[in-house]
RNA sequence: GGGGGCGUGGCGAAGUUGGUUAUCGCACCGGCCUGUCAAGCCGGGGACCGCGGGUUCAAGUCCCGUCGCUCCCGCCA
């Protein structure tokens, strides 16, 4: 039997249509018999529209009525005709008509479904995963699906048109140590040996601009071996972008163009621009994070010279110490309990800090907490903080960095449950002028914050080597909501520099030929100066949909032990595979532990 | 590696200080119903309460262990 072809999708059909005879394709979403009268709702990627079979339809059509179940996969042909009056759905688009059934073909059953395809799956997210087709035919996943595609059509559009080549590079490359643990491929036609997966392109579109490609983007999809979280998983997609002849403000520009036309082409948003600018330092210090939600206020403030003179040991010893004070001042929270204050402790403690001191604004000064400790320098501290009475003022001292973090931390935890972040809004900001080095104290020595192939900012140039921890790189990470969404860097093109960068984060020179040989190599041949950024997609494409995960819109991923429910991978393979690849697993039963 | 939450018919949940036959909604099966749109009404089947052990006259409930999922810390240039 021949299938009869749609004509119309399920989300087309209006009043003007009433009259004409149609055939649709689709799902059944919703099945509705009241014994003389049976109504489908017939669903597709585009709408659903309803279909009727009453009395005048044909005797077969009756009797199949009370066979039709769920997800049932259908082709109906019938006269599209207007709703009586009362019996409109002003909440359905094609709610003014209705398809009055002459032919129905069963194109497919449905078993017992495992959930319901429901606009809001209520499922557990595994069974979601394992059911990822019937998952993926919800409107709420196709409507993310539809939005991604929106963006990295937007993305193709705006980057071909500011001059720039969509070029690939390999998936499978070489090795390299830096970073992120590798995910690896054997080799078969050399076998010991191994292919790993991008964690980016890094070197591939460095040596592009070497190539005098000039200016290059790629979505492409990436590798890291990393414990998965909530906007992160093993494989993911950036939206990667190299340019050379440039500048910081090139680079940031060219991004910003990029997430103004993407906004208004996929949600006919206006970003107001430009985005604004934190130095890292005054990130941490205003935030505690150098990944800032701006959309709310609720800013840190620096207290340690007032901590100082208190007769607080802990904040006057920490102060002595060459550490930090940081209060919040939370507005009209005095009425906060002792366990909603804990509950913020738990948060400050989560990221280190050894507790979190606290005290509430009377009209008569300080109370509660660690008011006591604090009355001598009471005054002064309401007024550097413009506290009034109904405030709770929430404390952290510790080294610079943890105060600002911890506290950091209760900001952001205050900022959700309080819903002060506006519903809807996307705010952007640059966090520059990141320290190029950071220091490791497992290793004792200096490890490149970014990676090792971001420029010092020029003057640092010639004093970096003195005193690494204070040089500034040419760094910039693009922010939205609280969400790094982009990290790149302006790169270092001479080999001078390089070679000082891999003196401090100790890395010799036969060490660095051997590993980024290929790229240094390249350098040797004029290299223009370069530099570019990624975004992550995922991460864009989930601020935009609202969804809490980057798995809502990521059609096929895996769960947070990086297993994918639907194909039930990594699996073992065979034996011949194995010895194809001349490989011996130390525990064949595959039980986990070596 | 560490911490929090969850695990009860196919799905989502309830289950009190331990106490008869484990409850509800959806789905499923049968019946009724001519205007619904989360249709309604009547009836039915379906659960060793994640798994293992322990305490007890008695465990979904308490204890110990273990597995799975999830959020977070570490990790993620």
């Amino acid at each position: 039997m021949d299938t009869m072809k749609r004509t119309h999708t399920c989300g087309a059909l209006r009043s003007e249509h009433v009259g004409s005879t149609v055939t649709l394709n689709g799902w059944i979403h919703r099945n509705r018999d009241h014994g003389g009268i049976h109504f489908i709702n017939l669903r597709d990627r585009y709408g659903i529209t309803q279909i009727v079979i009453d009395q005048d339809a044909p005797k077969h059509l009756q009797d199949l009525a009370t066979e039709l179940k769920f997800e049932y996969c259908l082709a109906v042909t019938g006269l599209v005709r207007e709703r009586p009056g009362t019996m409109k759905n002003p909440d359905m688009t094609t709610g003014d008509i209705e398809v009055a059934a002459a032919e129905i073909q069963i194109l497919s059953r449905c078993e017992t479904l495992p959930f319901m395809v429901d606009e809001k799956s209520e499922a557990r997210e595994d069974l979601r995963l394992k059911y990822r087709y019937l998952d993926l035919r919800s409107f709420s996943m196709q409507r993310n699906i539809a939005l991604r595609h929106q963006v990295t059509w937007a993305t193709r559009e705006y980057m071909t048109r500011q001059g720039f080549f969509e070029i690939e590079t390999p998936t499978l490359i070489r090795s390299t140590p830096e970073g992120a643990r590798d995910l690896l491929v054997p080799s078969r036609l050399q076998p010991g040996k191994f292919y790993a997966l991008p964690q980016s392109p890094q070197m591939f579109k460095q040596i592009l601009m070497v190539s005098g490609l000039d200016r290059y983007y790629q979505i492409a999809r990436c590798y890291r071996d990393e414990d998965a979280r909530g906007d992160r998983q093993l494989e993911f997609t950036q939206i990667d972008v190299e340019m050379s002849f440039v500048s910081r403000e090139d680079v940031l520009s060219t991004l910003e163009g990029l997430m103004v036309h993407v906004f208004s082409a996929a949600m006919q948003i206006d970003l107001p621009r430009p985005f604004p600018r934190f130095s890292y330092r005054e990130a941490m210090d205003r935030f505690g994070t150098d990944k800032p939600d701006i959309r709310f206020g609720l800013e840190l403030e620096d207290i340690t010279e007032t901590a100082r003179k208190s007769g607080f040991r802990v904040f006057a010893d920490t102060a002595e110490a060459g550490g930090t004070v940081k209060a919040l001042r939370v507005p009209g929270k005095a009425e906060y309990s002792r366990k909603q204050i804990e509950e913020l402790e738990k948060a400050a403690k989560i990221y280190g800090a050894k507790g979190l001191a606290w005290f509430k604004v009377t009209t008569e000064g300080l109370e509660g907490g660690s008011a006591k400790f604090l009355q001598d320098v009471g005054k002064e501290l309401l007024d550097c903080l413009q506290a009034v009475p109904g405030d709770l003022v929430v404390m952290v001292a510790d080294t610079w960095n943890t105060a600002c973090t911890a506290l950091g931390a209760v900001r952001s935890a205050l900022g959700r449950d309080l819903g002060l972040a506006e519903a809807g809004a996307f705010r952007f900001c640059w966090v520059i002028d990141f320290p190029l080095f950071e220091w490791n104290e497992e290793k004792k020595g200096w490890d490149p914050m970014h990676h090792m192939f971001s420029m010092p900012q020029e003057a640092f140039l010639a004093t970096m080597e003195d005193d690494p921890g204070a040089v500034m790189g040419d760094l910039y990470d693009l922010v939205c909501n609280g969400y790094e969404l982009a990290s790149g860097s302006i790169r270092i093109h001479d080999p001078e520099i390089q070679k000082k960068v891999f003196r401090i984060i100790g890395f010799s020179e036969e060490e660095a030929l051997e590993r980024f040989g290929f790229l240094l190599n390249s350098f040797r041949y004029g290299p223009p100066p370069h530099g570019g950024i990624a975004a992550g997609l995922d991460r864009l494409v989930m601020i935009m949909a609202g969804e809490p995960s980057i798995r809502e819109v990521i059609p096929f991923p895996k769960n947070t032990a990086g297993i994918s429910p639907l194909e039930d991978s990594p699996s073992t393979v065979d034996e011949a595979q194995l010895r194809e690849l001349r490989l011996t697993l130390s525990n064949p039963e595959g039980s986990g532990e070596a």
